[in-house]
DNA sequence: ATTTTCTTTGGTAACGTTACCAATTCAAAA
DNA sequence: TTTTGAATTGGTAACGTTACCAAAGAAAAT
């Protein structure tokens, strides 16, 4: 393969004038111009990046850490990373931690050998230590979706607000006994749509009862465990609050195994809509994260750190949760439900 | 940052041993290890793959360039080449063409500068020429879902046996009048699928009525054009037949818009089912793609060209698609229908 | 005509690593 | 004791590019 000392040769010119006018940088007069884009196309030269990334410390890719690209959610978001960055060169490098802190150390350890510009991190459990390394030398990072106690950009959707309205949507309908079915305990998403929903119930004075609030993981299988335990609790829950979509699509399929009706016998809300394209019939009313957006600002975010240089005071940006009242939710319970 | 001049340094030994004892390469003293070792703990070292890359010629990172990754399909596959690919060290850069030529030809240049070990594509029109210049450049290359007039691997599922099966079934239910919901004409996929419909009529003595095959694109909305025009057509289909997932929901969307009820007034069938784990009711009878199994094997394919030098037969993997049946086709179509 | 400034060009070295070759050490064999 | 061979270690150079510095030439100003 042919080198930029090979397009010099045949141009006539020295490898860094080749350089000067294939990345049109400094100054190079038109007939150099001509020569050197001539021999380059005769040769079919193709700059080797990995020799431009180790001269100027700049690989223009970065590693976009999430838990599992086979969830929408993660899939749209990823989606609109790249959309972003590469428009702008980039390349993205896509991990999949499935939650676990084991696989998230491993590849940010891998990313940062391979000299990424940047993070977009979806933190599994407790990611601070990781992150710390990550800062130290330098890389900017951009967290998704989840907050961290660390002073750390952070680009993620109102969780907390968004459980709020669906919880005031449910104590609306008349419902009293809502079971919480959620993430673990260690992740900020999971925490803060518990808050939510407390939050809602207090405010009308009313207690929130724990053994009604499950924790779990954010999958289907663990939805349905968690419906199964909620069902047996007496007083039986009227309504189910599921917080994210795998969650409550494991708790659909508990209930209907359990041979009882959404909305009619039991009513569901959820956390995450699913992309319009992949759902014929919207059934769940859920407080829906705007997903692409999310990926959006994260990543302009981080591009934008890698083109400052200078220490940036780190931000938090919280998009909105907007309710979405469908079917699942049911219409209002009446007193003797 | 440290280099591995540091720690060699630090150890007092030279750099080439330190990388010998980090990369267990060529032989060493254990002393020689436990000083190294060390050395390298204490610094915080991370070797700079980018070096490593320049000087071995390998990167480790493979591309992975299809057309829209929230293509449930295309995730699956995702997920799945990622898997595959990281157990052995390697990183997946996801590119989406969209089907576009030119993003196509420009992710493919932008890769081949980086580098990368070796091709994933998915290939989006007319990629031979793209194709060719990836491998005059020795650079190894797995197609994955399409065909093309070209000596190269590719990893595909059966789309020819598929189509003929749908097709089967729909004739044994009664349906004479099938319309044909395909996408682009330059695309094996579309083109296969047409075929094995067509041979399954002709194989029954009938022929395939060429105004009730139409060509459009791999979207929702394409789907649903062409639905709304084949419900024009005099006498009416009785079936529908979508070659692809988006094409078959924009199918369902036009067809309820048209106040028809599938399967009761029209039955419809397409192909790839979406993920279990997102569809709470399955619903379409489709011929269904094993997403997972054409990543994993492809992806390991690729692997396996990475590892051998010397040059190979060119070998075409075709995994099975089988038919499953659901509500969407309905039951037997009465004579008077 | 001389000085100044700007444009263009090139030489050298460096980014961090490892391939290749050569030297040294040490133990075992003769 | 000498020889042989294996294990260990190191020096040098190279992967392909561009940053940095300096020089040469051309154009403008005095």
């Amino acid at each position: 393969m042919s080198t930029i000392r090979d397009v010099a040769k045949r141009a006539g010119v020295a490898p860094i004038t080749a350089s000067r006018v294939l990345n049109r940088s400094g100054s190079f007069s038109d007939a150099a111009r001509v020569r050197v884009e001539a021999a380059a196309a005769e040769l079919g030269y193709v700059p080797n990046r990995v020799a431009q990334s180790l001269r100027s410390r700049r690989t223009r890719m970065i590693g976009l850490v999430l838990t599992d690209i086979t969830n929408p959610f993660w899939t749209t978001i990823a989606r609109a990373v790249e959309d972003v960055t590469s428009a702008r060169g980039y390349h993205v490098i896509v991990c999949n931690t499935d939650e676990s802190d084991a696989k998230q150390k491993q590849y940010l350890d891998l990313l940062l050998q391979t000299q990424v510009d940047g993070f977009l991190l979806v933190p599994a459990g407790n990611a601070v230590e990781e992150i710390d390394r990550i800062q130290q030398r330098d890389v900017p990072l951009v967290v998704l979706d989840r907050t961290l106690p660390l002073p750390v950009d952070v680009v993620r959707a109102d969780s907390e607000g968004g459980a709020y309205q669906l919880a005031e949507h449910l104590l609306e309908l008349g419902h009293r006994r809502i079971a919480v079915l959620s993430g673990p305990r260690d992740t900020s998403v999971a925490v803060d749509r518990v808050a939510g929903c407390v939050r809602a119930l207090e405010e009308r004075g009313l207690a929130a009862d724990p053994s009604l609030i499950f924790h779990g993981e954010f999958t289907q299988e663990s939805g349905a465990a968690m419906t199964r335990q909620a069902l047996f609790a007496r007083p039986q829950p009227t309504a189910l609050f599921a917080v994210n979509n795998f969650i409550a699509i494991g708790a659909i399929r508990a209930v209907r195994e359990s041979g009882l009706r959404i909305p009619e016998d039991i009513a569901l809300v959820g956390f995450d809509d699913l992309p319009e394209h992949l759902v014929l019939e919207p059934f769940l009313t859920v407080a829906s994260q705007p997903a692409y957006e999310m990926g959006r600002v994260a990543a302009e975010r981080l591009l934008d750190r890698l083109a400052q240089d200078e220490p940036h005071e780190f931000q938090e940006v919280v998009l909105p949760t907007p309710l979405i009242v469908r079917r699942s939710s049911g219409g209002p319970v009446s007193e003797t439900s």
